[in-house]
DNA sequence: CGATGTCATGACACCGATGTCATAAATCGG
DNA sequence: CCGATTTATGACATCGGTGTCATGACATCG
């Protein structure tokens, strides 16, 4: 492989301008410019990044920690899939930054991460992104003191700058979004306690409710989940029966995920209800190969993992270039849009437009 | 950043004994170790893998070079998640053998390869692996010749070594299977023809046929898909709609993939076609999110993509060990099995028998 | 026209590891 | 107990770039 010396001795400079030639930091004369050029093509000439970075001791790297990879097929379920939006996300604003991503996976495993961190660090990365695949609380090796960190989609308890759902506001704009249809019995299928949305997405119910003046009803709200997903259908299926059973039956029933609103739909077709002119149905995430082609399309609220991502970046970037100090700087909430489908049922809504719209697509 | 020599110093040897330390190479006495290692704690030495990489010419970086970081959102669809699940399988194996992948995403832009190219020879990676998005021919940059490479999900003119799908043994044992159940009139919704998939699964399909003695009938093979996506739904409509007028109608539609499979549900239950019970449709890709909950649930063939990634991720790793040469190594193809679910009709269903199996999940 | 400044380039050291070779200390065989 | 190995360690050069500083050639200006 051909080093710089070899370019240098072909185009008859010192190695150092030509290193000014590939770098432009100081001006070099046009034909010299252009004898380097042809000396670098005719050697193929590639510099060594390794040799760069220990002399500028910058890397260009960015170094990020995800189970996306890997998280996905393990579950079965597309459970880590979203991350890789949010590594898209900031794989493009680094991109675009000439910053090179280094992935590290956990393959599932958290006890991997020190290890995961040594490597990154040993490649002297320039700042790191803490991938989470749900809203949660984390807590990262101490080894990462001292370096840019920012969490996506998680937090921890030292206040580390970190980028998130926001939780609250998407629940509320829906739940909004459906008073304004009409809708005042709303039944919530929620997350289990522990899930660090859950508190969020019902104080946005909540809040909604109350603006509209509408008596927050305790027994509308049920967990429509658990942790031991062996048992996760039959419990959705009591959740949802209580809903039903309630003698002010719920016009619309709004789920904590589009997963558990796809079971919901199968629940009660069972039940011979029809949606949404018996019921409305809406979900959470906007998992847009269930929404779209669920039979009624699928009302939901996009979770902007994208933009998670690129907000994660964009503010990786501010700590590495020292602009704001990690101490300093707000969480960032990121907030989709609800994408209004076929399954809610509108106040001017007959059923004859309703199988026309449906039509339409 | 501590540095070897502040370890040496620390522990009072020379960094020659601490490089030793570090990497086992030759003996070391026993409290020289100790003493060493102490020093590293104390000082939170982390070792840099530029300046190693630079002495020791070994990087112990692999380049991915992929699409499916990006492309997945912009089509709207999960069109490139499939790579994910082959980066996967890749980053698993090579990550056991010591090896830290550099992923970099082409954005969609196939004219973007050659920079990302240029940024892996300059971190000096050992080998590559190019990922498609799809079972295609692709051409590569000039400036790969000489580097240890790998073709996943797709092939080129050069007889770069690559891992494939096995389409056409995925269909075979597809239409196998059908017949073995009772089917004769098997009806194909087939890619484009431009696609490297289609003549391959046509191959699978015609075998299956001609084993069991069933001529082949070409009006059951039907283009379901062509590329202008926008009036992909009128396209595969008229298709469906030749396959079921035909006087012998078929008793089992193939569908190219998943997602045509859960249009095609679409389009027969707006005919009133129950599935299986009226006529049995299958799929490819064994997309399990579309697979799992679509009703009834969906047969499908696995794309084993995990598989392929790591198979080419071993294949690499070959390379670079020097076991086997380029040219040596046979294109490997990758099979995954038959799902079968509820969608197909067995010989001995009966429509309540079919009604209990699907309640059973 | 000489002093001053700017431009283009080169010499040289250095980033932080490891390969090579030398050497002192410990072990061994007879 | 001495020469021959083996073991443990260090000195030094080197990998391939870039930072620093020096220098010669010109251009500028009073």
């Amino acid at each position: 492989m051909a080093t710089i010396y070899d370019v240098a001795r072909t185009a008859g400079v010192s190695p150092k301008t030509v290193s000014r030639v590939l770098n432009g930091d100081a001006p070099v004369k046009g034909d010299t410019r252009e004898r380097v050029h042809a000396a670098i093509n005719e050697l193929g000439y590639i510099p060594s990044s390794a040799a760069r970075s220990m002399r500028s001791q910058k890397s260009g790297l960015i170094g990020i920690i995800t189970g996306a990879i890997s998280t996905s097929p393990l579950g079965g379920e597309a459970a880590g899939l979203p991350e890789i939006y949010i590594v898209q996300g900031a794989q493009r604003i680094l991109d675009e930054h000439g910053k090179t991503i280094l992935i590290t996976d956990t393959g599932g495993h958290a006890e991997r991460i020190p290890s995961l961190v040594q490597t990154l660090l040993e490649h002297r990365v320039e700042g790191l992104i803490y991938v989470a695949d749900h809203h949660q609380e984390v807590s990262l090796p101490a080894a990462l003191l001292g370096h840019s960190l920012v969490l996506a989609n998680c937090f921890d308890a030292a206040g580390t700058p970190c980028v998130l759902p926001d939780d609250e506001g998407g629940q509320y704009d829906l739940v909004s979004g459906l008073i304004a249809h009409g809708h005042s019995r709303i039944g919530f299928l929620t997350l289990p306690e522990v899930q660090a949305a859950q508190p969020l997405r019902l104080a946005g119910y909540r809040k909604a409710l109350s603006e509209a003046g509408i008596a927050y009803d305790p027994d509308l709200v049920v967990a429509g989940a658990l942790y031991d997903p062996i048992h996760e259908l039959d419990y959705l299926w009591d959740a949802l029966d209580r809903l039903l059973r309630l003698e002010q039956r719920p016009s619309v029933i709004c789920c904590a995920n589009d997963k558990m609103a796809m079971r919901v739909y199968t629940l009660l077709r069972e039940r011979d209800l029809r949606i949404p002119e018996d019921i409305s149905v809406a979900g959470y995430d906007d998992y847009r190969i269930i929404c779209e082609h669920l039979h009624p399309t699928l009302t939901s609220v996009e979770l902007a993992y994208g933009a998670m991502g690129l907000r994660a970046g964009e503010k990786l970037l501010r700590l590495i270039a020292g602009t704001t100090k990690p101490n300093e700087t707000a969480d960032e909430l990121v907030s989709g849009p609800v994408v209004w489908r076929n399954s809610v049922r509108t106040r001017d809504d007959n059923v004859t437009s309703i199988a026309t719209r449906r039509r339409q697509k």
